[in-house]
DNA sequence: GACTGGCACTCGCTACAGTCGAGTGCCAGG
DNA sequence: CCTGGCACTCGACTGTAGCGAGTGCCAGTC
């Protein structure tokens, strides 16, 4: 039942030598590239054991040995170092990012930037809404009846929508909403908005009310309950490295699944803390992306948490480099958010 | 040399009976199914002629025909009617886009629409801000250096910025400088606005230049320049449709560009006049896409053009129906767009 | 008791030969 | 000009055989 150092060190050698080669491996290539200090029957034996245990197992009765979500967990766990990342790998994500302007451009250099130092899919969220506070609400006239309503966060996200009013409304009108919302709402959390907003009809005079009645509906509905949020994605194309070895062989399921944004938020969204999360093959909830493991983190300026990011792979991937690059483009991107 | 009637309902058959079932189609075959009048050899010398010409091909020489690029383009040019889209189809294409309460909102029903209907991938161009006219440009402080430039136009189109002023600026001068830009610039297409706004730097008093300066820098940098284009994209996982028959067995090429909205842009946004554009594997002018087919239009409100959209999918394509659903949603998405 | 060398065994992979059949091209006759 | 017939091609499939990587087990050694 135990697993001694040397089990665990030849549980190692399996996963690193199978990510690297794609290849189920043997024990006699084992000894031959890793300074075990023992023979191949040894490791046989030692094999055994970690099979019997569901570390590892043989795709064919006459093939070496691959590592199963278990082997992989349990080398995430405890048997691989976080592996410091290049200085050019830094340079990379610095030259890549400090050129945003924008919190859109911010997010889709970080999506491409992640998907090409991983090669991997690259997901990432904006700047969740439920996290911000509102920072500007500014109404726009757009004909006699249309509002433009523009909410600025502090993280920030703009959102914006149009409102069609239930009657004309005049300019002095759209100037006492403005004002009237702005006292209300800015500088609180959308997501304890709720009631705030439902008080606001009883705030205006009588002749204003229908106006702000849908206004408030408005805002109920699409910043708080509807598209909330909103996520970025990039590198599908690296799904087909591997040459569907990877995946089991058809990414239909997977693809299907990254259309999905319900789908994408529940991979990267539901982060509390800054803790590094890695979900490999069957540890995922959704039934489609059984055959990938996905490792997420949180970012936000300093140690509060505004959104997620996050790539998406095959199992046999590279834990530590992934986590560690993960982990250091969060903390540039936490960085940036800082800054603004 | 020339194409007798029997020779092109050949084809005809050829076409449509390989787009149903993936296979190639051999003579007896093609007189059993449809009701040709001839006997298997006389189809075979037909089959000759054609494979002649180069509207066919054998994949091996034991199997039957395939259609080439070319006999799908003689196919779509002279062979197909356009169907009639069902009651049903109508239907759907209403229903999905009646609710849609925004133009973001619009750009992404119809994206998953038209991926679904057509069962392969979608993409959909927003309103080009080229061909779009200014309705208001609002500037919103956001800290004593900082301005969010907004602008609305008539399309529908709404885009944001962080513009970072040269020095603290008051509330006064940010009044004076939403003024004077709404003055100048609403009501103007965009693509013929560089002159009047660098012009904008000459019309403010000398305090305020630096501040303008830096101001329509932006305006020119960000809305006529840079990301001025958006796209929607849907249906990726369609791609697996077929099962790698289509596409010569990988879709890396196609997912690639895919990620590339330069590319997506080539694809669908080159639309003049309103009429159907439907490009097929080879007269594809990216590589990447030699093994796909584009079927593209115009939409817009009433007869002018705003933007593009349309799918790509396998050359082995359903060419009538295809068409007629692009047709179709465009029109659909027109009248939405003019009742705005 | 732990490790090792040796050995028999398993089984997927590749190559090769043989068969089958769909489909073709061609030709002679109507 | 069309058709039926016929010889031919060649891919798909099947079965057999040999190879070799890799295993599990066992007896022997330190």
């Amino acid at each position: 039942m135990g697993l001694d150092d040397r089990k665990l060190a030849v549980l190692r050698a399996i996963v690193e030598d199978y990510v690297a080669t794609q290849e189920p491996v043997g024990s006699r290539a084992l000894v031959e590239r890793h300074q075990l200090g023992v023979s191949p029957a040894t490791v046989r034996n030692d094999m055994a054991v970690l099979e019997e245990e569901g570390y590892i197992r043989q795709p064919h009765t006459s093939a070496g040995r691959v590592p199963t979500d278990r082997g992989y967990r349990l080398f995430v766990d405890r048997l691989s170092r976080v592996k410091p990342l290049s200085p050019a790998e830094r340079r990379a994500i610095e030259r890549f990012l400090l050129g945003a302007v924008d919190l859109d451009d911010v997010v889709h250099r970080t999506v491409r930037l992640l998907a090409q130092l991983t090669r991997q899919v690259a997901v990432v969220q904006y700047p969740s809404l439920a996290r911000s506070s509102v920072r500007h609400l500014e109404l726009v006239p757009i004909s006699t009846t249309r509002l433009m309503l523009v909410m600025i966060a502090d993280t920030g996200r703009v959102e914006q929508r149009l409102v069609e009013m239930p009657g004309p409304i005049p300019a002095d009108d759209v100037t006492d909403l403005r004002r009237l919302v702005n006292e209300k709402l800015v500088d609180t959390r959308l997501s304890e908005t709720p009631p705030l907003v439902q008080a606001l009809v009883d705030e205006v005079s009588p002749d204003l009310r229908p106006a702000m009645a849908t206004l408030s509906s408005v805002l109920l509905e699409t910043l708080v309950e509807r598209h909330e949020e909103r996520i970025a994605l990039a590198g599908t194309a690296n799904l087909t490295r591997g040459g569907l070895l990877d995946f089991q062989g058809s990414l239909r399921p997977i693809l299907e699944a990254l259309e999905e944004e319900v789908v994408l938020l529940k991979l990267i969204g539901e982060v509390e803390e800054s803790s590094m999360r890695v979900r490999i093959g069957d540890e995922n909830e959704i039934d489609n992306l059984r055959a990938a493991s996905v490792v997420s983190t949180g970012y936000g300026p300093g140690s509060t948490i505004v959104g997620g990011l996050g790539v998406l792979g095959p199992t046999r991937m590279d834990y530590p480099g992934t986590i560690a690059t993960v982990r250091a483009v969060a903390r540039y991107v936490g960085d940036l958010l800082a800054q603004n």
